[in-house]
DNA sequence: TTGTAGGCGTTATCAG
DNA sequence: CTGATAACGCCTACAA
């Protein structure tokens, strides 16, 4: 009789008939829901062990229960660009915080325009999160919405009546900009974080604004134009330290009308722009003052403090994370408006004269 | 009659219904398995549209089909700090590349010591790819193969029982090394990765070797002890530019018995130690020459080249998600050794006599 | 081409 | 505290 042939895993039930007990108590056994007596418990744990079962299967759990404890995270483009991001992975950071209660896992994904993997449309998610909502990924909500899973969006331009998590970046900027402009700075450039897409760099015209759809960019950028509304503008191909060196040779290349004070729309591309100063044998701060945005902790600047707009990145995360676990609780999701806060930092001085 | 109340969620089977079709009908609809006459699906759609159906559950799909399509990546540590190492992100790169044919989503998860959430013991998924599998990583390891998933081990020492992703670190470094001893220098320092979960930057000595549990540093020193069996080493407390700083003015302190070569061991370190060395007034590489490993573009290095070994980190991944896929087919998986390829650099030169 | 039936492995409910 | 039973929502032979 011992040739019967059981290649198949086995479950809870095989379990529960080896231990001598219902399936229901075996099951109470592994999710802990209730009391059983320690005999009991005993018995059903030395059966799985002689059976090798190793729990109850996840996706039969999903099903039933109606979760998969699983959050999938919606970035944009290749996952890579998104975790050369420093802000991004910290954000990530505060998510996986914020998710905490739920003991849920993250889901990676990117929102590609769909051909393909079916992907977002049926990933065995309980919530999404959306990041930097911008063009393509207006398609992504879409889909979201109608498989009517819960959803936050962070910084990005979902519509009021999803739940959002917000940057105050317009204000934040004018403020890094009222500190350079206090310091008696006038000739200042800007270097921005790409507007589109297209992610070129390119001076900055009043066309190019009207037609970016990368909103974090227009927005920092019309609060440092409120100070400085004529300052001349390069848009970065990202937000990396040499494209900040490459921009930052670009303003810097002419001698004669050198700017005094740059200000750039990322920590990354201050550094770059410090970094090409140098090269040009100009000292920060005394020949030219420095500003970034984000206070993210820059591996690579030794001595020098960023002057900059610290943006609570970290907590940007957790407070979609929490949204989610409330959603998830049945309870109504609010947006919620963070703000920055600005550092002075000994890359800014006062304008030579 | 309409005052019937549905909050739950329309199935398959009320499209079935709606449509006036069979369930079955439906289902193969939305699989695409097999060809429906073209009105039938036209029904199908329609009914779906009317009563906001989204499309199957993927909860139970899952469970039906055995399979969720998820591949979880575990990784050592914060996500954070994974992150922030370029040879991670790139070898994340290569593991959706990897993983694509699958149309796999990669769920992220650390391998914390498991007080809290039950996480990998029961995450929905259908195979695991552990990054680095040092000390803690192991009990992971026991609980994976626990539950008779598929698993592949990226770097770590997991026994020849597992399908690994190995990496000829021993040969690689010591190939560096002898590039540098062949430029004609003698007076040689090191830098090393992390030895343990300690991460103390401290000399490194015989009995912390002994007790390292990093096997990647291990494996590389020991490969540059082949060539330069007594050169003094400091390990970093993580693989950071602004390490390499600290560490390299430590190595370069004292103008007397300066090294003319610094062998790190990773880029970033090296990068670290370039600029420590500029620091001080010292050029590279006509007063000292300094090496890498792992052959990363490095944000920030403007014109020099580091002398470096290449990694294929980006293969690391994609052969990793290889393998997964095999097993995922039912095939056998195999342990793959990949090798770094030597890249001399302008940061090396003849040894100043 | 379409319909019917059974089960994937759990867990919630409720009665004992 | 334990046990029987009914879903959870879908997929896939197999039969019509």
């Amino acid at each position: 009789m011992s040739s019967q042939e059981t290649p198949r895993r086995p479950t809870i039930a095989d379990v529960a008939r080896q231990a001598g007990v219902a399936t229901s108590t075996a099951s109470v056994v592994f999710s802990g829901k209730a009391n059983v007596a320690t005999a009991t418990r005993e018995r059903v744990l030395k059966a799985a062990a002689e059976l090798g079962y190793a729990g109850p299967d996840p996706r039969a759990a999903s099903l039933r229960r109606g979760r998969s404890g699983i959050v999938a995270v919606v970035l944009e483009g290749h996952l890579r660009a998104a975790f050369l991001d420093p802000v991004t992975t910290a954000m990530m950071d505060g998510l996986t915080d914020g998710l905490a209660d739920l003991s849920a896992g993250i889901l990676l994904m990117r929102d590609e325009s769909g051909e393909e993997g079916p992907a977002i449309a049926d990933a065995p998610v309980d919530a999404f999160v959306l990041i930097g909502c911008s063009g393509r990924t207006k398609a992504s909500l879409e889909v979201v919405l109608g498989r009517g899973l819960p959803v936050v969006v962070i910084e990005g331009d979902a519509g009021e009546t999803v739940p959002r998590i917000t940057l105050d970046n317009t204000e934040a900027a004018a403020q890094v900009a009222r500190h350079v402009r206090d310091l008696g700075h006038q000739d200042v450039a800007l270097v921005t974080l790409p507007l589109d897409s297209e992610r070129e760099r390119l001076p900055v015209t009043p066309e190019r604004v009207a037609n970016a759809t990368i909103d974090v960019a227009v927005h920092r950028l019309s609060g440092t134009r409120q100070v400085f509304p004529d300052a001349p503008a390069i848009s970065a191909s990202g937000s990396l330290i040499d494209e900040g060196v490459l921009v930052g040779r670009m303003l810097l290349a002419d001698a004669e009308k050198r700017p005094t004070a740059i200000i750039a729309q990322s920590d990354l591309l201050a550094v770059g722009v410090i970094r090409a100063a140098e090269e040009l044998g100009l000292r920060v701060p005394e020949d030219l003052s420095v500003a970034g945005f984000d206070g993210i902790a820059v591996d690579g600047l030794s001595d020098l403090t960023l002057t900059t707009s610290v943006q609570p990145a970290v907590e940007k995360g957790r407070a979609a994370g929490e949204q989610i676990a409330r959603m998830l609780r049945g309870e109504p999701a609010v947006t919620q408006h963070l703000t920055c806060v600005f550092r002075a930092g000994t890359t800014t001085a006062r304008a030579p004269r």
